[in-house]
DNA sequence: CCCCTGACTGTCG
DNA sequence: CCGACAGCCAGGG
């Protein structure tokens, strides 16, 4: 896979944040620009190989600072709502974009 | 503690 | 390409 990265990072942001939360988003501000993440693979690096659906959620109520638009759901699917929004970021990042779709492997 | 919702995923038709 | 189902998990009321 084309991503992957050092996610040596330390969870310094947000208090009252679970361990999970915390855990993702430590996980998402650690995709370097240019790279893309599915929510699976995310959750997998937090620590809950299935719980990509919370991803979604935590992220959507977080997005304080995280690079949420590295993150896109499995099959290089954008953000339902913010595909436009979303694809501009990506590209802004170098992400490589087909036709809509996050270009994976 | 119970119930519902959701930026998810994979399979089937 | 799109809709329906089932499985998974966390957060909020």
């Amino acid at each position: 896979m084309t991503k992957r990265a050092a996610r040596q990072n330390a969870p310094s942001s947000d208090a009252a944040l679970t361990d999970f939360a915390v855990a993702v988003l430590a996980v998402v501000a650690s995709i370097e620009a240019g790279d893309v993440m599915t929510y699976g693979e995310v959750a997998g690096e937090a620590g809950k190989p299935g719980a990509a659906r919370a991803v979604g959620g935590i992220l959507s109520r977080h997005t304080d600072g995280e690079p949420w638009w590295r993150v896109v759901a499995s099959n290089g699917r954008l953000v339902p709502g913010n595909e436009r929004e979303h694809t501009r970021l990506l590209k802004a990042d170098g992400v490589k974009l087909a036709n809509g779709r996050v270009v994976m492997r």
